[in-house]
DNA sequence: CCTACCGATCGGTAGG
DNA sequence: CCTACCGATCGGTAGG
C-alpha cells in the first residue's frame, strides 16, 4: 500500500490543482478508481491464494474483477506490484488487528496465558476468516517477491513478530511455556500458519476450537 | 517412483533380450539411464523447492542436469510427472526413515515421550539434512499436482501420519499431552514444516536444538 | 539424448 | 479503462 499512498496522493494532488470550477469530479473518480483498484487487490489474492502467483495470470486477475487483459496495469504497474500490495495490505490489517486486541482496555491486566490466547485466536482469524486471502498470500508467496520488496515488508513482519514477545518471555519466566522464547515463537506460529493448509469451516472444528488447542498444546 | 519402476522393468526386459554376444552394453545404459534420470530428479526438486513448480522452467531442469532443452521429456512425459515423481520419491524415502526408527531394536519399549523425540527428529531431519529438498517440494506444492496423483500421494502422506497417531494417543492418555489427538497432530506436525521456512544450518539451531524445544513446547 | 521447431500463452504497452 | 498488439518464453514433439 505504500506505492499506493504515492499513487493516491498523487492523484489528489493533481485533481485539486485543478478544482477551482464546478462539481469537484475528482471525488466520483478516485471513489471508482478505489473500487477498481479494490476489487483488483480481493481478485489477485484470492487466486494468488489458490493457485499461487506465478501460475496465475493477469488475465485470470482482470477476468476476475470484470476487466480487459490490460486493464490491471493501469492500476498496477507490474504482477508483481500487485502480489505486494496484497502483502502489505494483508499485514497492515493484521497488525491493526492485533494492536486494536493488546491496546483494548484491561487487556495489559490479563494474566500472559491469556494475552497468549487473544494473539493465537486473532492470528487464526487474520488466517482463516471468510475472505482472508491476504495473509495467507503474504505467508506462502513471499519467495515471489524481488528482495528490495521482501525486505520492505520484513519490519512489518518484525513489528508483528514483537507484539508475540514479552508475552512469551512472561510465560517462560513463569514455567508455563517451557522450550526457549526464540523457538517457541517460530514452531507456535508455524503450528498455527500450517493452518492454512488443512482448516475447512465446513468441517469439524473451529476457529474457537483450533484455539484452544493450540493453548492445550504449548501451555503446561 | 510408480512410473519408474515400470519404465525399469521395461528397460531391462528389453536388453536382456539382446544379451547374446558381446560385452554386456545394457549394462552401461541402464547406469547411464539411471543417473541421468536421478540427476533431473535432484534438479528438479532443488529449482521446485527455490522458485517453486511454475516458475520453474524444464529448461532450467535440464540445464541443472546438464542437457539439452528436449532431453527431460525423453525420461518424464510431463513437466507435472516430473513433480509427481520428486513427491513420490520424498515421501518414500521418509516412509522408510520414520518406519526404520519405529522398528528398531527397543523401540517398542521406549516411553512414548522418547518415542515421539524419534519421530519429531527424524521428520526435521528429513525436512532439513542436507540435499532434502524432495518432501519440502511435496509439502509446499502439491497444489500444483493434478488431483488424481495427488490422491495417489495422499495415501502415502495418510501411512505416514498414522505413524504418529499412537504414539499421541498414548501421550494423551497419560496427561503428557493435553490437547485433542487429532488437531495436536495437525499442529505439531504444523510447526515441524515450517521450519523449512526459517531453518538455516549456518545460524545457532541444530536440528537437535529444534527436537529439544518441540518436545519442551509439546509435552507437559 | 540432441536439433530444430511449433502453437499457445504471457506480461506488458501504445494510443485512444 | 478498452482495443489491438508485440516480443519473449514456455511445454512439448518429430525425427534422428
Amino acid at each position: 500500500m505504500t506505492d499506493d499512498a504515492t499513487l493516491l496522493e498523487t492523484a489528489t494532488a493533481t485533481a485539486t490543482a485543478r478544482r477551482p470550477r464546478g462539481r469537484p469530479r475528482k471525488t466520483v473518480d478516485e471513489r471508482d478508481d478505489g473500487n477498481r483498484r479494490i476489487a483488483l487487490l480481493g481478485a489477485a489474492a484470492s487466486l494468488f491464494r489458490r493457485q499461487g502467483f506465478a501460475a496465475t495470470t493477469t488475465r485470470d486477475i482482470a477476468a476476475a474483477a470484470g476487466m480487459q487483459s490490460g486493464s490491471p496495469f493501469y492500476h498496477f504497474k507490474s504482477k508483481e506490484a500487485l502480489l505486494f500490495a496484497v502483502m502489505e495490505e494483508g499485514m497492515h490489517a493484521a497488525l491493526e488487528r492485533q494492536r486494536a486486541a493488546v491496546q483494548s482496555p484491561g487487556h495489559a491486566a490479563l494474566p500472559a496465558s491469556e494475552q497468549l490466547r487473544q494473539l493465537v485466536q486473532v492470528h487464526f482469524g487474520v488466517l482463516l476468516g471468510p475472505g482472508n486471502d491476504f495473509v495467507p498470500v503474504m505467508l506462502y508467496e513471499s519467495r515471489s517477491l524481488p528482495e528490495q520488496e521482501r525486505n520492505r515488508l520484513a519490519q512489518l513482519i518484525s513489528e508483528y513478530e514483537s507484539l508475540w514477545m514479552p508475552v512469551l518471555t512472561a510465560l517462560h519466566s513463569s514455567g508455563q511455556l517451557r522450550a526457549p522464547v526464540g523457538l517457541a515463537r517460530l514452531l507456535i506460529l508455524g503450528a498455527l500458519n500450517w493452518s492454512v493448509q488443512w482448516f475447512d469451516p465446513k468441517k469439524g472444528a473451529s476457529v474457537q476450537d483450533l484455539t484452544d488447542a493450540a493453548m492445550a498444546l504449548f501451555l503446561n
